[in-house]
DNA sequence: AACGTTACCAACCGCAGAGCA
DNA sequence: TTGCTCTGCGGTTGGTAACGT
């Protein structure tokens, strides 16, 4: 693959981030903010590629983050998103102030899955295991949010098209209209998904509910 | 007490999409 | 219109703490 690497590695430090690291992240976004990840790095006097400073910022450092146990309601906020979203963390993590992306996809992967499989459900499809295993090999479809890049790209077909990709997600969010999924989710469930930028989203996870 | 296994979380990697010249 | 750069997302991996034998 011909493409350039985010960063020259020789350069980088790698892997767990230090105190005196995160001090510095720290100290240069609460004077200079966010923003041009690319140059941050060196301006804040990191070395780090911009990609790992962001991460970094976004799934730990943030001073908004909740951080411990997800409640109740967060878990089935979770499931029912996940239901209508597939993983699209980043638009669940947008329903889930002071929750990041990696956070649930963690949560959901080391809790949620296993918890609804014990309830006999499948976690790709939410249907229950003996329906989805009849229906899942030939149609991850509609309310199968399959989230395997790998294969086949027809979750993006299957996946609810918001269209997105991301940006319009998270941060500006201009967007702000509504999604539109109408998905026969049924159960009556009216999730509301407005998309609204995570910060200014005061509404508790069970207010969405 | 020592070893093996499982669970959890932080971080990395590669790709896709948006923005811009 | 095209190609390049940068950002953000989702999947995966690696390290380690907790637990069981």
């Amino acid at each position: 693959m011909g493409r350039s690497p985010c960063c020259e590695k020789a350069h980088t430090n790698k892997g767990a981030w230090t105190k005196e690291e995160d001090q510095r992240l720290v100290a240069y976004i609460k004077a200079h903010g966010e923003g041009c990840w690319r140059s941050l790095p060196k301006a804040a006097g990191l070395l780090r590629c911009g990609k790992s400073c962001r991460l970094r910022w976004i799934n730990y450092l943030r001073p908004d983050l909740k951080r411990g146990n997800f409640t109740q309601e967060e878990d089935e906020l979770i499931i029912k998103l996940h239901q209508i979203l597939g993983n699209k963390w980043s638009l669940i993590a947008a329903r889930l102030p002071g929750r990041t992306d990696n956070e649930i996809k963690n949560y959901w992967n080391t809790h949620i899955k296993r918890k609804l499989i014990a309830r006999g459900i499948d976690p790709r499809t939410h249907q229950p295991a003996s329906a989805a295993a009849a229906v899942a090999p030939a149609s991850a479809t509609a309310a199968a949010p399959s989230s395997h890049r790998h294969h086949g790209d027809d979750d993006k077909a299957v996946v609810v098209r918001s269209s997105c990709g991301s940006r319009d997600s998270s941060d500006d969010d201009s967007t702000s209209g509504s999604v539109p999924h109408q998905l026969g989710l049924g159960g009556g469930i009216d999730l509301n998904l407005s998309l609204s930028p995570p910060t200014s989203q005061p509404s508790s996870p069970a207010a969405a509910i």
